[in-house]
DNA sequence: GTCTATAGTTTGATAGAC
DNA sequence: GTCTATCAAACTATAGAC
């Protein structure tokens, strides 16, 4: 024996076979939009023929589902490994851009996270949580740096961003017209919510 | 006769039809998502057969694309009718507020004029045109207040109101959450652009 | 777990009679 | 201009053999 169980077998082949029917989906989305996926697809480009999807997802929406779970949760990864400056705009701006960058980087999963583009699509509890917890550890950082931001001061942070993403993929994909913005945004609002100035 | 040509009659009619054809179009959009329009489904609330819709419209996509110009074309409208105050501030408070109320009032016509949500859709020159319409008009508003605003001025102007509305659809749709921070937003913006403040 | 076969819809669009 | 009839294609999902 090598230390796995039958069961850990099992349970392994079963995540791979997860990850490629995944992975599929991914590359779809991305060459033809979201709302464009068909589960003949997907199962082309796995190899597979698309009746066998279901002995791995319940339904298109569940694959749906897992895209979203695990778009934000490297979201909450790509957050807990950037490294925050100690002044309070600093670590702002970096934050900002940590997910400027992020949102900026691939449509598909944008507009999975934060566009309801797909009809009758709604994220489970499950997929839904690493969201919430991405939103939380953000305002903890912020808190981390002194920044005191009331749930207004919150709202109007995730709009300026939000915004700078939005018209960055509408307006320009693939430049940077708005993300060149990024940092006067932030002292603009830093200015907003009474961060003091830094000097440097 | 009565003043009116027979071709005018013809016109009239045809254009009559057509009306009714975006009036039903739009009033399936508004239940059932922009991207969920079928041609049956609009030809039914006109009384016709969908086949019969191809005596007026080319394709879906030429119905999409009157849409899209017709929006457009409201937005300019709207923005004409709005009387500004003299004051640079309070006008750009009248004008952001404008376009705000225009675009978190119907779901599917911001997903038609702002968000790129119909696969394979894009708008013709024609219908396009309004769109560029509005903006220049807008600026030539800010200028005509004295409101100096370079291009990336503008663009972080769009980028902030645009944020507001997209992060109201998305997380408070038909409530007032961002809607009620765009003073504050706007005079946040304001002050990074060098307007000077007014005490009234 | 994967396959074949197929059900059961729904779709946009065309042909041709009236 | 509207109709009936229909095409050709696409889709999600299920049943049952292997």
């Amino acid at each position: 024996m090598l230390g796995k169980t039958t069961s850990t077998w099992i349970t392994d082949r079963r995540a791979t076979a997860r990850r490629k029917i995944l992975d599929a989906a991914w590359t779809v989305a991305r060459e033809q939009g979201v709302a464009a996926l068909t589960l003949r697809e997907v199962a082309d480009r796995v190899g597979i023929r698309a009746p066998s999807l279901y002995s791995h997802f319940d339904s298109k929406h569940a694959i749906y589902d897992a895209m979203f779970g695990e778009s934000w949760q490297e979201l909450l990864d790509v957050n807990r490994a950037a490294e925050l400056p100690k002044s309070p705009r600093a670590a702002l701006r970096v934050m900002a851009r940590t997910y400027f960058d992020f949102a900026t980087a691939d449509l598909a999963r944008h507009q999975l996270m934060d566009v309801r583009t797909i009809p009758g699509f709604m994220p489970s509890a499950q997929s839904y949580a690493p969201a919430i917890t991405a939103l939380d550890e953000g305002i903890q950082q912020m808190a981390a740096r002194g920044i005191r931001a009331d749930a207004a001061d919150i709202d109007l942070y995730t709009a300026v961003i939000a915004g700078l993403v939005n018209q960055q993929w509408a307006n320009d994909p693939g430049g940077s017209r708005w993300g060149r913005l990024l940092e006067r945004a932030i002292d603009m609002y830093a200015d907003n919510i009474g961060l003091p100035r830094e000097d440097s």
